[in-house]
DNA sequence: GTCTATACAATGATAGAC
DNA sequence: GTCTATCATTGTATAGAC
């Protein structure tokens, strides 16, 4: 311990976060946000597999969380239910008081179609998890795919409202349940 | 007229087909597709825009066909109506005669992870095609996006369920309309 | 067991000639 | 539209330092 600075990981994805924003994510090599970090190109991709990657590990994180939620609910929970406390736990994942992270991440992503491109790949993998979780339960895969993709949709436009509101606003759990709710009334399960 | 030999395109995508499949994705470089089409790197990148796009450039079309069949449906169409017409028109836009391309293009995908990526994009692409057109029509952005998702998952579904068909089993129309069924019995618009 | 150094292959961009 | 040529960057591989 000590022999070199703690949290690399940390640091690499504070230098990437801020030369995203002064250069812009293409123009930004990771040789650059290596030096930042006071490292090198070879041990950012020890830390992180490719350079998109910097941006979006917490997936893994959300998959668990969906997949634990469903699984762990109590036997007799109606379906809706199900979808609701997965949505939750994906709620969970993230911290209440940090919509500024939120919305820099944002604003990244929208300007790189290779990072638009990963983002698609993990809202399909979060998806895929969660139906999965859901047709474990209810043994009805049309049912269960209903289901996954509304409290998906609930997920993120509830994200995307959450940060978009003034700080101080209702909480990602609210939003979230308020876009589920809108959904509930539209499925007959 | 008549410099080069015509259909670059269709021989690049011939090859890369061959090569995939011989070789496998990853092992296969541009530069290897482009020999075997009689061309060079260079104007391989002028017909696709990266390796990827070769084996995806179809979506274009799903997008435009899922737009347009939405748009254009009956005044007084129901709701459903207007999916079933989106996924029809999805359908359409195949051929119902060569099970044998998708199976080998689902091969090849299901094989690499850059391609599961762009294939994730592509899907989310053609959602929110249809999402937008149903949106446009419904004036309610949550039966619009649960109509969306149900129809997305119903053509996916059914084309695998098409290509898995052994060749002379039911078209790819009518495995796609078995799925959107399903998802009907379980939406009150 | 994490970091560094270096060399390397492949993608994708670019410029100019035919 | 295609070719040649050159180039920067990503991402891998290897061997060694602390």
């Amino acid at each position: 311990m000590g022999r070199w600075k703690p949290d690399a990981r940390g640091r690499l994805l504070q230098a990437a976060i801020d030369l995203f924003g002064e250069q812009g994510y293409e123009e930004t090599t990771v040789a650059q946000i290596a030096e930042r970090a006071g490292l090198t190109k070879a041990t950012l991709f020890r830390h992180f597999s490719d350079k998109r990657e910097i941006l979006f590990q917490g997936q893994g994180a959300l998959v668990e969380a969906a997949t634990a939620a469903v699984g762990g609910a109590p036997d007799d929970a109606a379906p809706f239910e199900l979808v609701a406390a997965g949505v939750t736990a994906l709620c969970a994942v993230h911290r209440e008081d940090d919509r500024g992270l939120g919305r820099r991440l944002g604003a990244i992503t929208a300007s790189s179609a290779e990072l638009q491109e990963r983002a698609a790949l993990k809202r399909s993998i979060v998806t895929d998890a969660l139906f999965r979780a859901l047709a474990d339960r209810l043994d009805d895969v049309h049912l269960a795919g209903v289901l996954a993709d509304a409290g998906i949709r609930a997920y993120y436009d509830g994200y995307a409202a959450w940060v978009a509101d003034a700080d101080g606003g209702a909480t990602l759990r609210e939003t979230a349940a308020a876009e589920l709710r809108a959904y509930e009334a539209l499925i007959r399960p």
